[in-house]
DNA sequence: CACCATGTTCCTTG
DNA sequence: CCAAGGAACATGGT
C-alpha cells in the first residue's frame, strides 16, 4: 500500500484512534520487522507508554509515546515495505496470518501485519535523517530540484525514487508526475530544463494531493479480511470510482492507449522497477527548433 | 515453472 | 569519497 498518499491516509485514520491510548503489552511475532532493536528493548521501552502523536515523514510513520519515569519522549518509527498494513481490532478478532506486531491497547489491538515482512516497526530512527524535503512543502522548490539534479545523470524516474531528492515517491507516483509534467523517464536528470524541473514540481504536488484527496473520501474500514478492507487504492470500496482505474494515467497500463493522445502506453525496466509512460507525449528528445 | 508486485539496504564495481 | 547497478530480503498472485 505505501507511497507517500497511503501513508498519509493511513495516519490521519489511525491518529484519532491511537491517541492516548496505553499500551498494556507487545507481541512480536516476526523479529525481522524491529530490527536492528531487539525484542527485549521493544518491549521494556513499549510495555506502559502512552501514544501521544502520530506523524508522517516521506513514507515513515513516527509515533511519540510517553514513558513514565522518562523525560523524553519514546520515538516509533513504522514503515510499510510494499505489503503492510496497520489497523485496530477487537481483542477477539483473528489475527492475520502474517502480523508480525501486536500491540494490546486494552480494549482493542493495534496489528502491524505485512505478508512480505519488508516493512518496519523499530525504535531506531536512523532513516529519518536520510530524507529529503517533503513534497508537499515549500522546501520542495524548482530550485531544489535543479540543484540536486546537476549532480546526476541518472534517469529522472530512477532519481524520483531516491527518498533523500524528495521524501515519498514511489514507483507509482513517480510514473504518474512524469506523464503529466510531459517528461521522458529516460531523461538523465541533469538534462532537465529549468521549465521542466518547474513543471515536475507541480505535478509531483498535483498527484500526490490528489490521491490524498482521493484516499480520504473514500470510507476505511480496516477489517483483516474480504477484498476491500484496509486497502483505500487498490481494493474498491462499493460504488466507489475505482482509483486504479479511474484516476492512474499510465501505471499498470502498458499497450492500453494513453487517456491524452491515444499512442501505446509503453512499460520499460529502470533499477529494476517497472516504469509506464507514453513514448508520444513524453518523447525522449526533444525537437530542435 | 516463469514472471510480476506500492520499498529499502547492502555490496560491489568503476 | 562518490555514483551507479544489482542482488537480497519474503510471500503471493497470475
Amino acid at each position: 500500500m505505501p507511497e507517500l498518499p497511503e501513508v498519509e491516509v493511513l495516519a490521519r485514520h489511525l491518529r484519532p484512534l491511537v491517541k492516548n491510548k496505553t499500551i498494556r503489552a507487545v507481541e512480536v511475532r516476526r523479529a525481522r520487522v524491529i530490527r536492528p532493536t531487539s525484542e527485549r528493548t521493544l518491549k521494556n521501552t513499549l510495555t506502559g507508554a502512552e501514544l501521544i502523536s502520530l506523524e508522517r515523514r516521506g513514507k515513515y510513520l513516527i509515533f511519540k509515546l510517553h514513558k513514565p519515569g522518562r523525560r523524553e519522549p519514546v520515538k516509533l518509527l513504522g514503515h510499510l515495505g510494499m505489503t503492510g498494513r496497520m489497523f485496530l481490532a477487537p481483542k477477539n478478532a483473528a489475527l492475520p496470518k502474517h502480523a508480525a506486531v501486536v500491540l494490546d491497547l486494552g480494549r482493542e489491538r493495534f496489528v502491524f501485519e505485512d505478508t512480505r515482512y519488508f516493512g518496519r516497526f523499530t525504535l531506531d530512527v536512523s532513516s529519518l535523517a536520510k530524507l529529503g524535503p517533503e513534497p508537499l512543502s515549500k522546501e520542495f522548490s524548482a530550485k531544489h530540484l535543479a540543484r540536486e539534479l546537476a549532480k546526476s545523470r541518472q534517469p529522472i524516474k530512477v532519481k524520483l525514487l531516491d527518498q533523500s531528492l524528495v521524501a515519498g515517491v514511489g514507483n507509482i507516483y513517480a510514473s504518474e508526475a512524469l506523464f503529466r509534467a510531459r517528461i521522458s523517464p529516460l531523461s538523465p536528470a541533469n538534462k532537465l530544463t529549468s521549465a521542466q524541473n518547474l513543471r515536475l514540481v507541480k505535478t509531483i504536488r498535483q498527484v500526490l494531493a490528489e490521491a490524498i484527496r482521493f484516499g480520504s473520501t473514500v470510507p476505511l474500514n480496516h477489517g483483516q479480511t474480504g477484498d476491500s478492507d484496509g486497502l483505500f487504492y487498490f481494493g474498491r470500496a462499493e460504488g466507489a470510482p475505482d482509483y486504479y482505474e479511474e484516476r492512474l494515467k499510465v501505471y499498470d497500463r502498458a499497450g492500453r492507449s494513453c487517456r491524452r493522445c491515444g499512442h501505446a502506453i509503453k512499460r520499460i525496466v529502470q533499477a529494476a522497477r517497472s516504469t509506464f509512460y507514453c513514448p508520444r507525449c513524453q518523447p525522449r528528445l526533444r525537437l530542435s527548433a
